[in-house]
DNA sequence: TCTTGACTTAGAGCACACTCCAAGTGCTAG
DNA sequence: CTAGCACTTGGAGTGTGCTCTAAGTCAAGA
């Protein structure tokens, strides 16, 4: 698979793939004898599950250290522990963003009682 | 209130503070005949107010929008528009988290069972 | 009176996470 | 055989949202 047909897969930029690999966000991906990326099974694994960590949030470094500990044997509880912490962050971050929330629907129910009573023939 | 008491208060910088105000983020906040701001309740809810909303992910450019439109009459619609727009941006992040800490849930367990079954004396 | 420290402003600098660019290689179609 | 396109690399540039700095004012305490 080209880098193009992985892109288009997980709805992420070529450039953002390339960077990923570059900094060990993502492990390096096998090539061509040409030197042209083809992305295996595996590659593909890891640019979907980077999508989806990073779109939640989760630090370009944290996924960075997985990646590095997953391919060292023993790290096992090391890596655990990194998934544990995100966890939690994004925990946080859910608890903020269900609170906000909240508030929002009070100020838009707010606002449409207004209008309401402003302009009664939109009943 | 000082500066410096408000931004204990809500655990939010000086700096970021007088940053929002510049920006339009935050009305303008009253000052005391030497220039020095003296933040009344108004100003102290909107701090609360923008702190809330920006740990929560919304985008500094919609509030400045939001602050802007406050102080216009007949902009109720503009307003409830806006927030119904970030209410509608943080529920697709929220979707996308719930999703993403399930994953983690499921991989943390998976490094557990893994753990476990190395070392059966820790179970 | 002098010094210390908190405040003011405007603007520069920084961190993060991309995103774009230049220069070069190599396959494919006309 | 050459034009065009997708790919490669390393490095520079960008957007967002702060965060820091410089230069200055002012009030209170030694």
């Amino acid at each position: 698979m080209t880098i193009k047909e992985v892109s288009e897969k997980y709805d992420v930029s070529p450039d953002t793939i390339r960077y990923y690999e570059r900094i060990g966000l993502i492990p390096h991906v096998p090539r061509k004898e040409n030197g042209i990326r083809d992305f295996d099974e595996q590659a593909c694994g890891w640019v979907e599950f980077s999508k989806c960590m990073r779109s939640a949030g989760v630090q370009v470094e944290a996924l960075i250290e997985y990646v590095e500990l997953f391919f060292q044997e023993g790290t096992e509880a090391a890596r655990k522990e990194i998934l544990v912490e995100q966890r939690a962050r994004l925990q946080e971050q859910y608890d903020q963003l269900k609170a906000t929330m909240e508030r929002l629907d009070y100020k838009i129910a707010h606002y449409e009682e207004l209008m309401a009573k402003k302009c009664p023939s939109l009943k």
